[in-house]
DNA sequence: GAAGGATATTCTACGGCGTAGAAATGGGTT
DNA sequence: AACCCATTTCTACGCCGTAGAATATCCTTC
């Protein structure tokens, strides 16, 4: 329902796939804000449950990754929850509180170290996952690489050579943003 | 410029602020996108150069706020990178010239763990600045406590234990974020 | 000064957006 | 057949970005 990147729900839009008259839609949700709003909580629900029985490090890495298939699922979940605070629903919350509680009770994370994680992990797919919601599913192009190939090749030598030592052989980047996430909330863990 | 949240720059209003007719504009800039473009990359303009002379820990952490300063300052910065690659200029190439190469050779990260960590830090500042650029300024209400606030007191009690345990006393959520990310960077960089 | 040409600005208009409000349609009960 | 109410449609408003024609302004050259 949500397909086709950000601009792409429009009220006359979506009545023209259901073959139906703009207003008609009215009748049912008082505004497209609470059309959206309807839509994320349904997104939601489809947040799978922790495995508690896995380590704390994959419980997290669980975490993130279901968040990010959603987001790419549904490039308007992202642009909604970051634009309108009432995103956050139900759903929402026993996603967050799945997260927290991972945190907290097999982490054994400080309350400051859990807020700052949290945040950091949704901030992190959110950022990462938004530039999808643009063009529409699919793989953003690297914004960096395309801006450097229109530049003389003596400029920015460390990001040439950067590309020329992954050169198409890079790893999935988000993966390795994870990695650091989890070495650091390892880091703070074991401070006990 | 760019003051008053994403929506507040429209061709009309910027031209009512000129005290000039709306078209007037078009001859300047060919289009709203080209207008943006070119505000991002003077923003940009005014990332700091690092100070080579500091431990690359910090180098990063002033790379973070030095972006996130930007960000709040200029809220339609974020949503542009976010939403148009081509929004990357040469301002912005020097900025993450600079991140690269403190990675690469003051923490003397493996390439694909310099990339990683890249994206990592634009996302996470990207995601954690983008509500602001909806609500203008400032600093948006955190969704989750205002969605807790709407639901009974028994339900997710991990997340009220939370925000109980802070009590108000919360520290800057982007600071901790920081924490983490420097935490696993430094864990990745004493493999050797 | 007058005339011409380039530069700069304005006017009008199009299609698209979200949606308010009135009007028309339809089905179900009495 | 008459009523009501849920549902749908029609029309319209003010906003948006911007195309194209018309106008105004100023600077150069005689």
């Amino acid at each position: 329902m949500d397909g086709g990147g950000s601009p792409g729900l429009t009220m006359r839009r979506l009545a023209a796939e259901l073959g139906v008259d703009p207003m008609a839609v009215y009748h049912y949700y008082g505004s497209k804000r609470s059309i959206i709003l309807a839509l994320v909580d349904a997104v939601f629900e489809a947040f799978p449950a922790p495995d508690a029985a896995a380590p704390w490090q994959q419980q997290v890495r669980a975490w993130a990754r279901a968040y990010r298939v959603l987001a790419r699922a549904h490039p308007l979940l992202v642009l909604a929850v970051i634009s309108d605070p009432e995103a956050v629903g139900l759903a929402a919350l026993h996603a967050s509180e799945s997260l927290v509680d991972t945190l907290t009770s097999s982490a054994g994370l400080e309350p400051g170290d859990v807020a700052g994680a949290v945040a950091l992990l949704a901030d992190y797919v959110n950022g990462y996952a938004l530039p999808l919601a643009w063009t529409g599913e699919g793989v953003a192009t690297d914004p960096i690489s395309t801006a450097l190939a229109g530049q003389p090749q003596e400029r920015f030598p460390a990001q040439r050579r950067l590309i020329a030592a992954l050169d198409g052989a890079a790893p999935d980047a988000f993966e390795l943003g994870l990695d650091v996430i989890v070495a650091g909330l390892e880091a703070r863990s074991r401070r006990a």
